[in-house]
DNA sequence: AATCGGGGGCTTTTT
DNA sequence: GCCCCCGATT
C-alpha cells in the first residue's frame, strides 16, 4: 500500500514517524487531515496494530466524521472498532461502559448549555438567590470554568472576596442537584472520566495498555482537563501524535490553552517536533498577507511560514466603505461579478449581530445565502421537550426531564402544585417523580391538582408500556401524539407553531434515520438517541446543494475554505474587538482570528471598513483595524471610497434613485475599463452620472452620457 | 395561561 | 436598534 504516495517530504516525515511522541505543528491549509488519516493507515499497515488499538480525537464531531469517511475509503476494512470521536464523545462511551464505577445511574443523561442554565436556575431559586445579583450565565461560567480545570467545589480556593464563597455554595448544590437528577454537564463528562481514571489505576492501566495509539487533532484547543485525560491514558509504550496550531488558538476564552503545545513538548520528552508549512490552498499573496499579519504576534511556538508552490495570484483588495450599508452593498455586488459558484464564497464577520445588513444586501440582489449558527435542530425547545418525555420513559427520577414537561403542553399543573412536589422531594430526598405519587396516595392534594397530577403519571406510565416494543421513530411519534404537544402546537395561531410541528415531524424522521444507521455502540438504541441528541446536536437541517454563499463568524469558518472570501468590519472596537483591546494576550487571539480568516481564502480575499456604522442605535467612527495596517502595501489594492457616496433612504427597502435608465447592480461594459458592475448613481439628464466598480480597475464615477458604457444582462 | 410592554444587555461557541 | 427575559395584566 503506497500511503506516502502523493505527500511531500514533511507530511511522510509525520505519516512515518517512529511510535514515540510527535508533535505536528501543522500550519493552515497544509493538508492536517490528510496526514492524520494516512498515519493510522500507516499503523495499521507499517505496524501491525489492530483498529482497536487506536484512539483518534478531534475538535468536532464534524470532524471525527470527516476522519471516519476517509478512514473508510483510505483502509477498506472496518473502522467500526476504532475510536474515533470528540473528547466528550470519548469520555462518554467510557462513562457508559463504566458507569457503576463513576457511580452514575445507568441511564444518565447528558445536560447541553441550555438544560445547565435551568439547572442553575432552580438552584438559585432554592436557595433564595436572586438572578438579578447571580446572573445566571455568570454562575454558568464560574461552574464550568472550575470543572474545566478540574476543580470540584470544595477544592475551588476562597477568596478573601464574599461572592467566590456564594458561588461555591451555588457550585455544590448544583452538583447535588444534578446527582439527584442523575444528570452531567458537558465539563462534568470530561472532569468525572478525569476521576474514574485516575482513581482507578487498574482501569487505567487497562486503557493504557489497549490504546497503543493516540491521535489528538486541534491541539491548541485542548483545556486542562483534557491535557491531564490524554496524560492518563498514556504510558511509555503509546504511540502518541498531536497536532496543532497554534496560531489558529482562537479558544482561549472558553478554557482552551495554547500552552500545551509548549507543555507538551517538555511533559513529554522526548517529542519528535515536525513542522508543515507547505499551503496547498491559497495563492501566495493571500499567504504572505497572511504570514505578515501573524507576524506581529509574539510567543508563537513554530514561528512557521507557509508558502506555496503555486501562483501568485491577486492583490489582497480592501475597501473603505462610507458606511455599513455601503460595506454590504459591496460585497453583495462583488459576489455578482464573481464566476466561481456561489457555494464557494463566504462572508464572514467578528460578530453575529454583523450579519444583518449582508443579509439585506444579499436578499436586494437575490443573491442567496446561508448563515451557519444559530439554533441547531436538537437544540429547539420543542425537540427538547419530545425527548424530555422519552427521558422520563426511560428513567421516572430524571428530575430534570420531569420538571422540564410537567406542565408542558399545560395540563394544569401550575406552580403551587410543582412547588408542593419539590418540597416533598427534598423533605423525602427523593425524585420528584416519587414525591409525586406519594403526593397522590395521601391525597393531600387538591382535587382538581390531584386529577391533574394523576393524569401525568398515568400518561407517562403508559407510554412506558405501549412504546416497549415499538422501534424508535415509533415510539418518538407515539410519544409527540399522547403527550398533547402535537395538538397543543395543531391550534396554529401562529406560524411559529406550525414550524414546530414540523419540526417534531422532523424528529421523528431523525430517529428513523437515526435506527437505519449502523452504529459501533454498545448502547440500547434509546440511550444512545438520547447521547446523540446531546452530544451531536449538528447544523439545523442541511439543506442540501442548493446553491448559495455562506455567511458566520470568523470562528466558525476554522478548518473551512473558500475560492473568494470577504471579511467585513475590519475596524478597531469591532475588529478586534473593543473588549479584547486592553490585554495584550487577548489582542493576540484577535490576531489570529484574523490569520484564520484570512488563510481560508484560495484565491480571492476582499477586506473591507466603514468609516462609520451605525452599531447598537449610535454612530461610530472607528479607525481601520490595525490588522489591515500589519499587511505589507505592495500586497494590497485599495479601493477607494467613492467622493460622494449615495445615501440609503432606509435599511429596508432599496435605495430610491432617480430614474437615469440605470439601475444599481447593473452590469455594464465599458472599452478601456472593461467589466464592471453599477454601485451607485447621483444627479439626472445630462448630469447624471454612474459610478462602475471594475473588476480591474476599481472604481470610477463616470459621466453616463459620455462613458458608453454597454448594458450586459445575463 | 397567554400576551403585552418595560428594562437591561450587548463577542466569539463546541460539547 | 434589537432581542430576550421577567413581571404584570387580562
Amino acid at each position: 500500500m503506497m500511503l506516502l504516495e502523493g505527500l511531500n517530504q514533511k507530511q511522510q516525515q509525520a505519516v512515518s514517524a517512529s511510535l514515540g511522541r510527535t508533535l505536528v505543528l501543522a500550519g493552515a491549509g497544509s493538508g492536517k487531515t490528510r496526514v492524520l488519516v494516512s498515519r493510522i493507515a500507516w499503523l495499521i499497515h507499517h505496524h501491525q496494530l489492530s483498529p482497536y488499538g487506536i484512539l483518534a480525537v478531534t475538535f468536532t464531531n464534524k470532524a471525527a466524521g470527516e476522519m471516519k469517511e476517509r478512514l473508510n475509503a483510505l483502509l477498506k476494512i472496518s473502522v467500526l472498532g476504532m475510536w474515533v470521536g470528540t473528547f466528550h464523545g470519548i469520555c462518554h462511551k467510557l462513562l457508559r461502559r463504566h458507569y457503576k464505577q463513576a457511580k452514575l445511574p445507568e441511564q444518565f443523561q447528558i445536560l447541553d448549555s441550555d438544560d445547565q442554565a435551568r439547572m442553575i436556575k432552580r438552584v438559585l431559586a432554592a436557595l433564595n438567590l436572586n438572578t438579578e445579583q447571580w446572573p445566571i450565565k455568570q454562575v454558568q461560567h464560574f461552574i464550568n470554568n472550575k470543572k474545566d480545570s478540574g476543580l470540584r467545589a470544595h477544592k475551588v480556593p476562597t477568596s478573601a472576596y464574599g461572592p467566590t464563597q456564594t458561588l461555591i455554595q451555588i457550585y455544590q448544590a448544583y452538583e447535588l442537584s444534578c446527582q439527584q437528577a442523575g444528570v452531567i454537564d458537558f465539563a462534568e463528562i470530561l472532569l468525572k472520566t478525569y476521576e474514574l481514571l485516575r482513581d482507578d489505576p487498574e482501569l487505567q492501566a487497562h486503557y493504557q495498555t489497549r490504546f497503543q495509539a493516540i491521535l489528538v487533532d486541534e491541539f491548541q484547543d485542548t483545556n486542562a482537563i483534557q491535557y491531564a485525560l490524554i496524560r492518563l491514558l498514556t504510558n511509555s509504550h503509546t504511540a502518541l501524535m498531536v497536532v496543532g496550531d497554534d496560531d489558529q488558538s482562537i479558544y482561549g476564552w472558553r478554557g482552551a490553552k495554547v500552552e500545551n503545545i509548549q507543555q507538551f513538548a517538555t511533559d513529554f520528552a522526548p517529542v519528535a517536533i515536525m513542522h508543515l508549512e507547505q499551503n496547498y490552498r491559497s495563492t501566495a499573496n493571500i499567504l504572505d498577507a497572511a504570514n505578515a499579519l501573524i507576524g506581529h504576534n509574539e510567543d508563537r511556538v513554530g514561528e512557521k511560514k507557509l508558502w506555496t508552490a503555486g501562483d501568485t495570484g491577486e492583490k489582497v483588495t480592501i475597501y473603505a466603505a462610507a458606511n455599513e450599508l455601503d460595506e454590504a452593498r459591496f460585497v453583495a455586488q462583488r459576489i455578482k461579478m464573481q464566476t466561481l459558484p456561489l457555494n464557494e464564497m463566504a462572508i464572514l464577520y467578528r460578530s453575529n449581530a454583523q450579519s444583518r445588513v449582508i443579509e439585506e444586501a444579499l436578499l436586494r440582489l437575490h443573491i442567496p445565502y446561508r448563515i451557519h449558527g444559530g439554533v441547531r435542530f436538537f437544540e429547539r425547545a420543542e425537540i427538547k421537550d419530545a425527548l424530555a418525555y422519552l427521558r422520563l420513559i426511560l428513567r421516572v427520577s430524571d428530575n430534570d426531564a420531569f420538571e422540564r414537561v410537567v406542565n408542558v403542553p399545560p395540563r394544569g399543573i401550575g406552580e403551587k402544585t410543582q412547588d408542593e412536589i419539590r418540597a416533598r422531594a427534598k423533605a423525602h430526598a427523593c425524585s420528584l417523580w416519587q414525591a409525586a405519587e406519594t403526593l397522590l396516595d395521601e391525597q393531600v392534594l387538591s382535587r382538581r391538582a390531584a386529577s391533574a397530577l394523576k393524569q401525568f403519571l398515568d400518561l407517562i406510565n403508559d407510554l412506558q408500556k405501549r412504546t416497549l416494543h415499538n422501534d424508535l421513530a415509533d415510539q418518538m411519534h407515539e410519544i409527540i401524539q399522547q403527550s398533547g404537544l402535537q395538538q397543543h402546537f395543531t391550534k396554529a395561531k401562529h406560524d411559529t407553531a406550525l414550524s414546530k410541528l414540523d419540526n417534531l415531524q422532523e424528529l421523528v424522521n431523525a430517529a428513523k434515520q437515526f435506527q437505519a444507521e449502523p452504529r459501533d455502540e454498545d448502547l440500547p438504541l434509546l440511550t444512545a438517541f438520547l447521547a446523540h441528541a446531546s452530544l451531536e446536536a449538528g447544523e439545523s437541517q442541511a439543506l442540501v446543494d442548493e446553491a448559495h454563499v455562506h455567511l458566520m463568524t470568523l470562528h466558525a469558518a476554522k478548518g473551512l475554505e473558500f475560492g473568494v472570501v470577504f471579511l467585513v468590519g475590519m475596524e478597531e472596537e469591532v475588529f478586534p474587538s473593543k473588549l479584547s483591546l486592553e490585554e495584550p494576550k487577548r489582542l493576540a487571539e484577535e490576531r489570529r482570528l484574523c490569520y484564520v480568516g484570512i488563510t481560508r481564502a484560495m484565491t480571492k480575499l476582499f477586506l473591507s471598513y466603514a468609516e462609520v456604522r451605525r452599531l447598537y442605535g449610535k454612530e461610530h467612527y472607528h479607525r481601520p483595524s490595525r490588522f489591515l495596517k500589519e499587511l505589507p502595501d505592495e500586497l494590497t489594492h485599495h479601493l477607494k471610497l467613492a467622493p460622494k457616496p449615495f445615501k440609503f433612504k432606509s435599511s429596508a427597502a432599496p435605495a430610491l434613485q432617480p430614474d437615469i435608465g440605470v439601475a444599481i447592480g447593473q452590469k455594464v461594459r465599458h472599452v478601456t475599463f472593461g467589466l464592471g458592475i453599477v454601485l451607485a448613481t447621483e444627479g439626472y439628464g445630462a448630469h447624471a452620472r454612474v459610478q462602475v466598480s471594475f473588476e480591474q480597475a476599481g472604481a470610477k464615477w463616470l459621466v453616463l452620457a459620455y462613458a458608453n458604457l454597454t448594458y450586459i444582462n445575463d
